[in-house]
RNA sequence: GCCCAGGUGGUGAAAUUGGUAUACACGCCUGCCUUAGGAGCAGGUCCCUUCGGGGGUGGAGGUUCAAGUCCUCUCCUGGGCACCA
């Protein structure tokens, strides 16, 4: 056969064209009803708009295209969809152009979104450009300014010193992305942190309800997750450690930390503060190595927050002459200053408890500060797990170890019912000390009489069964580790030597014996090592005075009472800087009167434009500064000795509302409609890449509810549904990028195969509700195209008059068309495109098997295959579609476009079919057999008796179990 | 280090959510057609097999009549956070 092929040239341009000329895309906001007249749904289709970069890449077809899928989709299951576009215009690399070749950054922005525009609209998506939102025009950034004032005004920006990253060669500021490790990307050298005056989003105060209202919505987990993280929300407490001098009087002053475990307080044997705490110049006259500690503080100031985490060697230096007082244990303990405590996080300030976390026990170590372990980590005999229901004991007990010195052997006992191994074990008597009771139980169980301590190796609670009581034990134990001064040795009673025997092991004999101590390895290793690790899990309070014996967590409160302190929520989250020393941004609507206090600008006079007249060549000051007009402008409106504002804000504020602009983009009173809000928000799903998922999707989600709360926005979430796709890579797998020279040009792409091969060919590559990687594969689109010439091809086979070879086949055609509709209705639905085009390939496949095919079968075709490759099924909709009669001859004049028409076989009953079920014995395939979906179990084994191995099973062994689940499967197990 | 998400043919991936593992496609192999093939068409393609079957979803156990799917442990890969007390 000749190869037939379509002119995708003439047919993708003639079918925009017909779009165009109808104006189908265009959304109806006020609303829209059906042929019956029925009103449609609404449904708000968004994707992040993007970036005027230059040229298209293949990630922005796979932004924009995919979504239009769904978009045509929608439409066609009748509702009224809302799939709107712009641009997010302002930005850095239009400023950087501005710098590098002179050229003017709106000038570049508007070049670069003309030619966007051009490409995207040859991916045949049905975008609304109507309601086009471009957010450097002054009739947007007015209303972005707008929405800050009023934030502004409600108290939600305010204006506070913080440090910026700083270039001293480059002489500008950078964003935190373009600070490589602490080095400028561009020239590469060291950079400083330099402390500005900055404008800020008060995004904290919403960090709770931000993390609350994830809970209902029906985003993927992982997302939330992320964002949880984002955020980050510790319950802890807030202590008080006074501060004494060096004759321990009072200073009037405290060091107040924040800390998740208040419970550990009393094991907190030093005190760190952040090197920028603002206490530090009021401690410093008392401090005696005030220079030491200055020259650390320098230190630290140069280095950049990175560098500060990066070097993980802790450092710090301890405050000379000054102590402050652990709440709890009344300890006079050392402050020191040290950079591993960061000044933006809490309180600035921590209380060092080294044995239970694993930061302090690194500095400690270091610093040669007490270690004191004031909780027992909770162990349960395996063996001799507590049972429900039983009484428990708790009781003191002491384990322990006696080494040999002379022969280098461990006293251990014998049991001798139980046939284990232990070391000496026992309880601490009524008004006994540990140490007492430990060397007592020696005496007594091994007759030894003289041992000296050398250390102890800390505390445990094991819990178990104890059956020769019938209870269940608690034993808080305390581990000694002792030396054998002598063989001196007493009788030892009978008594106790008929439960057990001491035996002198050694250290091998001891781990092979797999002593009968839950918690040994966590003694032993102590005992080989000394503590190396901090234990940071919960346990029973140990040297806590008062609270000794308690659990920890239920402990918590009490302690935090007792020390005087108070629990608080703390965030990681941090307020939202929004200030940019950036030219090519949307001017902070803010000027200074000539005291110097912030006003915002009245609404008379937004959009506050940006002046042309500026200067960028980077000296360290934002560009506005060097705008003459500015400064005449701010003069003339507000009165002389007025200055203006001369940063921009954050390009994250523009993208924070444009979703609601979109609702009214032309709205010169208002920044949106409130009737056409309460109508379409939120948006129904969210489209975008994981990039996005903490920063922009939760400044979106801040802007929102401040708006919310100042009943600006009748919602309190933007975004209902988010799904976040995948990345396309490089034919190599790797990501594509210029310089590994694996950039697929999507219009080169699009030239030799056409928009609808390249869109199928994204749509099929995986699945598009999840983000995962795909390598290109160029063979792949070229096997779309195939696809889609055979779809052509197939219109050949179309018959004018209803022959007996199609009317036998009519039935079946209706039912694979019915299930593939549905098939491929609820895989779009769920973002699954790539098993949406398989059911259709499948459908092709069985439509090509025929000699002939009915005329309106396909059109069905036509019609399921429209969100996926727009242009051939206007095309061929146009020759076979509605304009053409019963007879399928083609009528030159066709009216409607096949994205007009309504989604096939909705509602359509699938016949009950014959399900095939599957016969197993012992789970193993030994036939199938057809029956009805529903068919009885009597019925089936009537069926599966035609099968010779089970007609051979059930006369051998005729009482065979049967598991029968209709239609899937039937087992006979025996 | 912590928190997620994943590991299925040579490759991208399917699997009605516990019920025939590998749909659909790429690649590869064979054949047909062709002066030709980077075109088209037809067939084959997880492994082993004594052709009866047997094994197989990163690895090891477990639950179940039945496990890619659920549970425990473990090893890799990708993503997020990271001195956040």
């Amino acid at each position: 056969m000749a190869k037939e092929t379509y002119n995708h040239y003439e047919i993708e341009e003639a079918a925009r064209t017909k779009w165009d000329e109808l104006g189908i895309y265009e959304t109806n906001l006020n609303g829209e009803t059906d042929a019956e007249g029925a009103e449609k749904d609404p449904y708000y289709l968004l994707v992040e708009f993007p970036y005027p970069s230059g040229d298209l890449h293949t990630g922005h077809w796979y932004a924009y295209a995919m979504p239009d899928i769904y978009a045509r989709y929608l439409r066609m299951k009748g509702k009224n969809v809302l799939f709107p576009f712009g641009f997010d215009a302002f930005g850095l690399p239009a400023e950087n152009a501005a710098i590098k070749r002179g050229l003017d950054p709106k000038e570049w922005t508007y070049a670069n979104m003309e030619n966007m525009r051009a490409q995207i609209k040859r991916m045949g998506a049905s975008f609304d450009w109507s309601k086009e939102v471009v957010t450097c025009e002054p009739e947007y950034y007015k209303w972005t300014q707008w929405l800050f004032a009023k934030l502004y005004e409600h108290g939600l920006a305010e204006r506070r010193e913080a440090p910026v990253k700083w270039c001293p060669v480059d002489q500008t500021v950078l964003a935190n992305e373009q600070v490589i490790n602490g080095h400028c990307e561009r020239c590469g050298s060291e950079v400083e942190e330099k402390i500005l005056t900055q404008w800020f989003m008060k995004i904290t105060s919403y960090a709770r309800r931000l993390l609350e209202d994830l809970e209902v919505l029906p985003w993927r987990e992982e997302i939330k997750d992320a964002q949880r993280a984002w955020i980050g929300e510790s319950e802890g407490a807030r202590l008080q450690f006074p501060v004494k001098d060096v004759s321990l009087e009072d200073l009037g002053v405290s060091i107040e930390v924040f800390t998740t475990r208040p419970d550990t307080i009393f094991g907190a044997t030093y005190v760190v503060i952040a090197p920028e705490h603002p206490l530090l110049d009021t401690l410093m006259p008392a401090v005696l190595n005030a220079s030491e500690v200055e020259a650390y503080k320098a230190a630290t100031e140069k280095k950049t927050e990175r560098e500060r985490s990066e070097n993980k060697e802790k450092t710090g230096v301890r405050l000379e002459g000054v102590h402050a007082y652990n709440p709890a244990t009344y300890d006079v303990v050392p402050i020191y200053v040290a950079d591993y405590v960061l000044g933006t996080y809490g309180t600035g300030a921590v209380m060092g408890v080294p044995a239970h976390d694993e930061r302090d026990f690194e500095f400690a170590t270091k610093y040669n500060l007490p270690k004191i372990e004031v909780i027992a980590p909770v162990f349960f005999d395996q063996n001799n797990m507590p049972l429900e229901g039983k009484e428990t004991i708790t009781r003191n007990a002491t384990i322990s170890i006696v080494h040999d010195a002379n022969s280098n052997l461990y006293l251990c006992l014998k049991w001798k019912q139980q046939g284990w191994t232990t070391f000496v074990t026992g309880g601490v008597d009524e008004g006994e000390e540990q140490l007492e009771a430990a060397k007592r139980e020696i005496l007594e169980e091994t007759g030894y009489k003289h041992v000296r301590l050398v250390r102890e190796l800390g505390h445990t609670s094991s819990q178990f069964y104890a059956a020769h009581k019938d209870e269940n034990r608690i034993a808080n134990n305390t581990i000694y580790y002792f030396e054998l001064e002598n063989d001196d040795q007493e009788e030892i009673d009978p008594r106790e030597l008929a439960k057990h025997e001491p035996v002198w092991l050694t250290e091998e004999e001891i781990l092979a014996a797999g002593m009968q101590h839950a918690e040994f390895m966590h003694f032993w290793s102590r005992l080989k090592s000394g503590a190396s690790a901090a234990t940071t899990g919960d346990g029973i309070l140990v040297n806590s005075g008062i609270f000794d014996g308690r659990e920890n967590r239920e402990a918590m409160g009490d302690i935090i009472e007792a020390c005087g302190g108070q629990r608080v929520t703390q965030y990681r989250l941090r307020d939202w800087l929004v200030s940019r020393q950036r030219y090519w941004g949307c001017p902070i609507p803010i000027v200074y009167d000539p005291e110097g206090n912030p006003h915002a600008i009245p609404p008379e006079h937004l959009p506050w434009t940006l002046p042309t007249d500026v200067d960028f060549t980077p000296t360290g000051k934002s560009p506005l500064a060097t705008s003459r007009e500015l400064h005449e402008r701010v003069e003339r409106i507000f009165g002389p000795g007025w200055t203006p504002e001369y940063d921009t804000l954050d390009t994250f504020v523009d993208s924070s509302w444009y979703f609601l602009r979109y609702l009214d983009a032309f709205n010169p009173e208002a920044f949106s409609d409130d009737k056409l809000m309460k109508e379409w928000m939120p948006v129904d799903r969210y489209s975008g890449g994981s990039e996005h998922t903490t920063m922009h999707l939760l400044y979106a989600r801040f802007f929102t509810k401040a708006l919310y709360d100042l009943a600006l926005v009748p919602v309190s979430e933007p975004f209902l549904e988010r799904f976040n796709r995948g990345l396309i890579l490089g034919p190599d797998g790797q990501k594509m990028s210029k310089s590994k020279g694996n950039v697929i040009n999507p219009d080169e792409l699009v030239q030799k195969y056409g928009a609808d091969a390249v869109r199928l060919y994204l749509a099929f590559i995986g699945p598009y509700n999840e983000p995962g990687s795909y390598p290109w594969n160029l063979d792949g689109v070229e096997a779309m195209r195939r696809f889609l010439d055979r779809i052509y091809r197939l219109s050949a086979k179309i018959e004018t008059c209803a022959t007996a070879a199609v009317n036998t086949a009519s039935e079946e055609f209706t039912r694979a068309f019915a299930k593939a509709a549905a098939k491929i209705a609820s895989d779009i639905e769920r973002f699954k495109f790539n098993t949406a085009i398989s059911a259709l390939m499948v459908l092709v496949r069985d439509l090509e098997s025929f000699e002939t095919i009915p005329a309106d079968k396909y059109r069905d075709l036509l019609i399921l295959l429209a969100p996926f490759a727009p242009h051939l099924a206007e095309h061929l909709w146009e020759q076979y579609g509605a304009g053409a009669d019963a007879q399928g001859e083609v009528e030159s004049e066709t009216t409607t476009s096949v994205h007009q028409t309504s989604w096939p076989y909705q509602g359509v009953q699938i016949e009950d079919e014959l399900a095939t079920v599957i016969v197993q014995i012992n789970s193993k395939k030994r036939g199938e057999i057809q029956l009805a979906k529903e068919g009885s179990q009597e019925e089936a084994l009537a069926l599966a008796r035609a099968i010779p191995a089970i007609a051979d099973l059930l006369e051998s062994k005729p009482d065979t179990r049967v598991i029968y689940v209709p239609g899937r499967i039937l087992n006979f197990v025996g």
